[in-house]
DNA sequence: GTGAATTGTCAAAGCGCTTTGGAAACACGT
DNA sequence: ACGTGTTTCCAAAGCGCTTTGACAATTCAC
């Protein structure tokens, strides 16, 4: 069932018909009710590539689905794509999602960009100085990007959270407790917000005169595995580290599996502070020493993103071009006083 | 840059532009190497929608994504999408994302179907009679299941491992192990691979004379919170399981947390074996009591699923309609003999 | 009852591509 | 010179929709 077919059904023309359709209103009401019936009766939908072809508009947001094993935890990736349906489901739009290899990201971009497919261009996992940026502002196609780009001027569209005062406060809050020995868990170097966490552990140091040193920092894939590793490194150093921030709860997991396993105990021996990205399945509050955590909700992003692509895309802006998130420094069981050692 | 730009650039026709691109034989060498060098320049990509619009083909799969919070875990999703994107990006596919809650399933795969968006659809999380299955056959868009449904004709093409055979073999290795008393945490009781499972178990049993009894039995969303509080409750029966099934990891992993906070030790006052999907941030190798599993890398699945998909798609056929995989058994310490009591 | 303003409808053009059905252009043997 | 094949290219017709510009039909003011 096409419109053609449709209107030669009701004796209408195709104008008419679309017009109904689309709520134009040079059409009679009782026209409308007609058309409107016969479309339930006859199942008709319009079709998409038409529609799209004759507006230019796809409905549609598209994104670069990151392939590459292990690169980085696709549960956050999981997760915030289930804040960005939530919102596109109200709004009848969908995803176009194009898997592409770590080394083709640009390439599959670029492709997304030009076929027409998608009104509006999404990016995360951002990096310092991201060559993406430069890319999508060259695009023609509206963006937004989830993180910033460390070290690019930020006159592009973002949302990203306060990465450096989230772990600037934490790490306050355990120097407060009298810690003077830290570690840091964190993503793979490159990524922004890892870049930021650690500036914001420093700076926290730094005002008590107190160092980071190289070997108390990790970056490894955000997965309980290479946390497991990264903490029973850090307890082999001869200063062993009381305090330790942590950059997600999945890497936590592992950290605290090497804590026990050492015959250590959480918020006693070792202050542990873990970034929160609210996974559903991952409570830091049911850890069995409960989790202090710097939480901002992964899915509450994904909606919001979601949110200002489409309402730019129909053009109900404005929406604020940049938006920082404050983090929650949540205090739970496992940061405790320094160990008087 | 279009098509009608790009032939007159060239001095060619439309046609012909488009025949040297799409690799068909009536076209000079000497001229298709012309327009493909013009291409390279130009940064010319054909419009995806008047492709679409012309071909019928729209290179890209479609799904429905559930967005129902915590309806079963997006974990479990994530993993399999990164299965499917491996496999689509060698074709060049993409998908398109359908977000939908769970009421509205059925109306938003119609919608997808009759788009003209997508040449494929792909379902999981199948339930008992699954409505979804007349409504893809009636649908004239070729389709794949993963998983099936319980009680409907498996006259559809499917992908499903064998959750009967791997509940059975595991219960057959807990009953040699000498356990009579039998528990089993499952998924949300609609789905399919639930219903199978759990037929698994009571089957095995039922050879011994055994049973299962109602109240050793859970059915909860597949995250780690309901799993603790499922084997809460079953500790507290006057007859206490030492057996128990478990349909995920992450299940798993709030079950063991219960078992140790009841002071009870994995692998001897409770034996455990839980369906293990493969899930890269939770290796049940890594589990403090390395856990006893049955096998099934889901993402391995999606990429077997996204190859026969596309390769339908291509008409590059024949596959199998029906591919039932089989589990392994894979024993670790969570699993002992049944206590003496 | 007239002309102007408003309303409801339509035919046709176009969106950018593929594909059908020819038609030039060239080669070849006779 | 002619017919016969091949090769290489093209014009034009869709694909299913939206949208422009125009035209009947109706309403209104006076």
């Amino acid at each position: 069932m096409n419109l053609k077919q449709l209107s030669e059904l009701l004796g209408l023309s195709q104008t008419t018909v679309s017009r109904a359709l689309n709520g134009y209103p040079e059409v009679n009401e009782a026209t409308r009710e007609r058309v409107l019936r016969a479309v339930k009766e006859t199942g008709y939908r319009p079709n998409k590539a038409a529609q799209r072809l004759a507006t230019g508009k796809a409905g549609s947001i598209g994104l670069v689905m990151p392939t590459a094993p292990g690169d980085y935890s696709d549960v956050h990736f999981g997760e915030f794509l289930t804040g960005l349906g939530e919102e596109a489901v109200r709004h009848d739009f969908h995803f176009v999602i194009m898997p592409a290899d770590a080394n083709d990201e640009m390439g599959a971009l670029r492709r997304l960009a030009i076929s027409g497919d998608v009104d509006a261009l999404f990016v995360a996992y951002m990096r310092g100085h991201d060559p993406r940026v430069p890319l999508l502002k060259s695009l023609s196609v509206p963006f937004l990007v989830h993180g910033r780009s460390f070290g690019s001027e930020p006159d592009y569209p973002y949302l990203d959270i306060d990465n450096e005062g989230a772990f600037y406060d934490a790490t306050k809050l355990l120097l407060q407790l009298g810690h003077t020995r830290f570690a840091l868990m964190n993503g793979p170097e490159p990524l922004d917000f890892a870049i930021r966490r650690k500036r914001g552990v420093i700076a926290a140091l730094a005002e008590r005169g107190l160092e980071l040193p190289e070997d108390c920092i990790s970056h490894t894939p955000m997965t309980d595995e290479p946390g497991q590793a990264a903490m029973e490194r850090f307890l082999q150093l001869p200063e062993q580290p009381t305090a330790v921030l942590c950059s997600s709860t999945v890497l936590a997991l592992g950290a605290i599996r090497a804590v026990t396993q050492a015959g250590l105990k959480l918020g006693e021996d070792i202050s542990l502070i873990a970034h929160d990205d609210v996974l559903p399945h991952l409570k830091p509050e049911n850890f069995s020493v409960p989790l202090t955590t710097t939480r901002s909700p992964l899915r509450a992003a994904g909606v919001r993103i979601a949110q200002r692509l489409i309402g730019t895309i129909k053009q109900e802006g404005p929406f604020p071009e940049q938006e920082l998130w404050k983090t929650e420094l949540i205090v739970r069981a496992s940061t405790g006083a320094a160990p008087s050692r």
